[in-house]
DNA sequence: GTCACATCGTCGT
DNA sequence: CGATGTGAC
């Protein structure tokens, strides 16, 4: 049920957001969702019972989409019913039974059509179709965890330990859980709206200073949630205006206030109703969620924290012994009979388990269970559970990635180590800058990576807004939707690894191995270590710096650096006068000796860098403004091919792209869903996706036949719309199709057709607004339904014909059920009237 | 303007 | 599950 209302009031917290901004992230998704809509393709069939994977086809579609932009998919499943569902469940059951029922009545009958829709009504997601995808998903290395109750919680928390960054969900429910950034309406194009919970005061119309996310949760709850019905009369509106209104922070003795405040004096709070409030309010503060890595259950959040009695979380779920709560995450039991299924275990995985042509995601599993396996989650288990011993600056080791050649410690150069990985190496050092420091004139114009990325940074700060794309490739994780503050700081102080830092390179290079807790000795050359005590030699320096300058951008990794000294970055150093030594190592790179770093707060070295470098500043925003292959261009492509290519995990469902090439198909797809007028074909000087649309040639893959379809498709759909209401007025209208006002057309009866979507692109943006959000989800029907009828109003009367294809299938009498309203919404009824004037 | 309730669509070809 | 439409207050 969730929220009623809840996505369409949360508009002014949304945003559009495309998966490439979420690049580099760990991202939980609500299988729930998506099994539900695959099973509804095939739900004859599953009805029937008989074989079929449609629906797990279809998970595992979006599966590879979030793969195909580097972003490492959790699929979250429900697990029990809590006893406070169980009603609603069991009536559920009930509709979903009589359906079933009522199909198969009418399927003996004969009547098919009727009794599809029935069969489609009571297809029940089962534990057996979610351990269908888990066991698909465990090939594929991708992590699954089955909630101990409600999948929302689980997703909560795995967003709250900043295990996932992000929520994919449909279920508006989720906002109340504490979820941070929740995506709903992901389509396969990539495309979705993302809810942010630090905006949530401005869908309240409340000053961000009164702002508490939990007036925010007692408003949904009083609407009426999953967990307790609303008050009669009581809907969101209204209960936001009561929770802006009561100042009292005891909510049981604010409740009784709600008539008074609201004017209605027949309204009666039952001291049960206040009572179940705060037991809603427990359940969603305190379900019981599953810790993967501490591998227990426990809840979303401590009651002793937040000071709520035991006997209030009685709706909140019940502890499981150890085992039967780790295989049922696992998703190995039964949830409701805890019978086991399986006996699949994360710390018995061989590489043969994925054997074949599936191609396994190389993100490091939440279920690693030794802490010091690193790798990305060794970074977050570290920020999250180990924020004590982080203190003492002990940085976790990474498992060789390259045992030869990591054991054998020599090797010490960037090309060395790069190649260690397989990384080409032909070229220069993807990190090198590309234009020497000692040719000032040409450095104003070409820029390296951080350079840009730190200058993006700043100028998203300016801007107060977040960043927006990854253009750095090694920087997996501090550009993309990262705070502004965030992003700089990971580049301007001597950071810790934490999620927003990591890069590549970090992993690649050997100085992340030095255990620093140790004893702070390190050994030989592998010794990179950057602090005000380093005693690196006139011999080592050359490769110490290439080496460190590497570690200094993304991970100033030190034990004793104290309180108040700064390392900064290789690029402010460069840039700001008593930062750089003046040397230069030949790469042109100058030599920072480490002793001499600046001790200043990142916001005065942005104040010097921003007196300073306009000119470059400038560059830089032109250079921002250019497609990532544009600046490759521009700045010459140093980035090695492999990595270029992006990632590789693709399992034969949707072939891996490179992400530029899927950033040129959205775009394309973007302006095609949008546009329902054939009749403006410019595709809007689009600056941004110039060299994009050169790059076509390359982006006729499956990705690109799997989005123009669905471009296709949704094309389709509308001109079939279009045709019913132009169907209704012609026969309003006792008129022959021939003298029929509006303009018809069979232009969508191929809609998969390349190079329509850039003809289709519609009037009804604004030319220059780069931040233009159409064809991109939206929660209400005015930003869906009504920008269409405005863009059909301004535009030319013109509607196309839908091939036979898509008429096929829907009966012709769904047109005579058309209202006035809706045509008039569309703009006919005026149109054809004004047209039939003129005749 | 709100709210409650009923009904529809979700896929895929 | 949300979106949408409709009718009652």
């Amino acid at each position: 049920m969730g929220i009623t209302g809840l996505l369409p009031f949360l508009e002014k917290a949304s945003s559009a957001c495309h998966l490439k901004d979420l690049r580099g992230k760990c991202v939980a998704i609500d299988s729930y969702c998506w099994l539900h809509r695959g099973a509804f393709g095939c739900a004859e069939r599953l009805a029937r019972g008989e074989q079929t994977d449609a629906h797990i086809r279809y998970c595992l579609k979006y599966v590879q989409l979030l793969l195909s932009y580097n972003i490492k998919p959790i699929l979250v499943f429900d697990g029990r019913h809590l006893p406070a569902k169980a009603a609603t469940e069991a009536k559920r059951r009930e509709s979903r039974e009589n359906a079933r029922k009522r199909g198969a009545e009418l399927l003996r009958l004969g009547r098919i059509d009727e009794a599809r829709s029935f069969l489609r009504r009571c297809v029940d997601i089962t534990h057996e179709m979610a351990l269908q995808l888990i066991q698909e998903c465990r090939k594929r290395n991708v992590d699954c965890v089955v909630a101990p109750y409600e999948a929302d919680a689980q997703l909560a928390f795995l967003n709250r330990a900043d295990i996932a960054q992000y929520v994919i969900t449909e279920d508006s429910d989720l906002v109340l859980f504490g979820c941070s950034r929740i995506l709903f309406k992901l389509d396969l194009t990539g495309n979705g709206r993302l809810v942010e919970s630090t905006k949530l005061h401005l869908a309240m119309g409340c000053r961000e200073e009164r702002y508490q996310f939990v007036k925010f949760r007692q408003m949904c709850i009083l609407s009426g949630c999953d967990y307790l019905e609303s008050l009669p009369g009581i809907g969101l509106a209204k209960a936001c205006r009561f929770i802006l209104k009561t100042e009292d922070p005891d909510i049981k003795r604010a409740l009784a206030k709600i008539p008074a405040y609201l004017n209605m004096r027949q309204l009666v709070v039952t001291e049960e109703y206040k009572a179940e409030f705060l037991k809603a309010e427990a359940t969603f503060k305190h379900m019981v969620v599953y810790d993967p890595v501490e591998r227990r259950q426990k809840r979303l959040t401590d009651p002793l924290d937040e000071g709520t009695p035991e006997e209030y979380c009685c709706n909140a779920g019940v502890f499981l012994d150890e085992d039967t709560a780790f295989n049922l995450a696992l998703g190995n039991l039964d949830p409701f009979s805890l019978r086991p299924l399986d006996d699949w275990h994360p710390d018995k995985v061989t590489e043969a388990h994925g054997a074949g042509e599936i191609k396994r995601s190389r993100h490091p599993s939440i279920w690693q269970q030794n802490s010091s396996s690193a790798g990305e989650e060794g970074c977050e288990k570290q920020s999250l559970h180990a924020t004590n011993t982080q203190q003492q600056q002990t940085f976790v080791k990474r498992p060789l990635m390259n045992a030869a050649f990591e054991e054998q410690g020599t090797k010490d150069t960037i090309a060395d180590v790069l190649q260690a990985y397989g990384i080409e190496t032909a070229t220069e050092p993807p990190m090198k800058r590309l234009c020497p420091a000692e040719k000032p004139s040409i450095r104003s114009i070409a820029f390296g990576y951080e350079e840009v990325n730190v200058l993006e940074a700043m100028t998203l700060l300016e801007r107060g807004e977040s960043p927006k794309r990854n253009r750095n490739p090694f920087l997996v994780a501090t550009n993309a939707a990262v705070s502004c503050r965030e992003a700089s700081n990971a580049l301007l102080s001597p950071t810790k690894i934490t999620p927003s830092n990591r890069s590549l390179l970090q992993n690649v290079s050997p100085v992340k191995r030095i255990d620093y807790s140790a004893s702070g000795q390190t050994s030989g050359q592998r010794d990179f270590k950057v602090t005000s005590q380093s005693d690196n030699t006139a011999t080592t320096a050359v490769t110490a710096s290439r080496l460190s300058r590497f570690k200094r951008t993304n991970t100033i990794a030190s034990c004793s650096i104290s309180a108040g000294q700064k390392v900064i970055s290789r690029f402010f150093c460069s840039q700001t006068s008593t930062g750089s030594t003046g040397t230069v190592n030949n790469d042109g790179d100058p030599i920072q000796d480490p002793k001499e770093a600046t001790v200043e707060s990142p916001t005065a070295i942005v104040r010097k860098f921003k007196s300073k470098q306009e000119t470059q500043k400038l560059a830089a925003a032109a250079l921002y403004l250019r497609s990532p292959e544009a600046q490759l261009k521009l700045r010459g492509d140093r980035t090695p091919e492999k990595r270029r290519t992006g990632c590789d995990y693709g399992t034969g469902l949707i072939e891996p792209a490179s992400p530029s090439v899927e950033e040129a198909l959205v775009t394309k797809v973007d302006s095609g869903i949008g546009g329902i007028d054939d009749e403006t074909n410019a595709s809007e000087g689009d600056g941004l996706s110039l060299s994009q649309k050169e790059n076509d040639d390359n982006a006729l893959n499956t990705v690109a036949a799997e989005s123009s379809e669905t471009k296709g498709r949704k094309t389709v759909r509308l001109s079939l719309f279009e045709r019913k209401h132009a169907t209704k007025i012609e026969s309003e209208e006792n008129m022959g199709s021939d003298d029929l006002a509006i303009v018809l057309d069979d232009d969508a009866s191929d809609g998969g057709a390349e190079g329509k979507a850039e003809n289709r692109t519609g009037n009804e943006s604004t030319k220059t607004d780069l931040n233009t959000e159409r064809g991109k989800p939206t929660f209400t029907n005015t930003a869906g339904g009504h920008t269409r009828s405005e863009k059909k109003t301004n535009s030319k009367p013109s509607c196309r014909r839908p091939g036979l294809s898509a008429v096929r299938g829907k009966p012709s009498k769904d047109a005579a059920g058309l209202t006035q309203s809706r045509l008039s919404m569309f703009g006919f009824q005026k149109k054809s009237s004004m047209q039939l004037d003129k005749r």
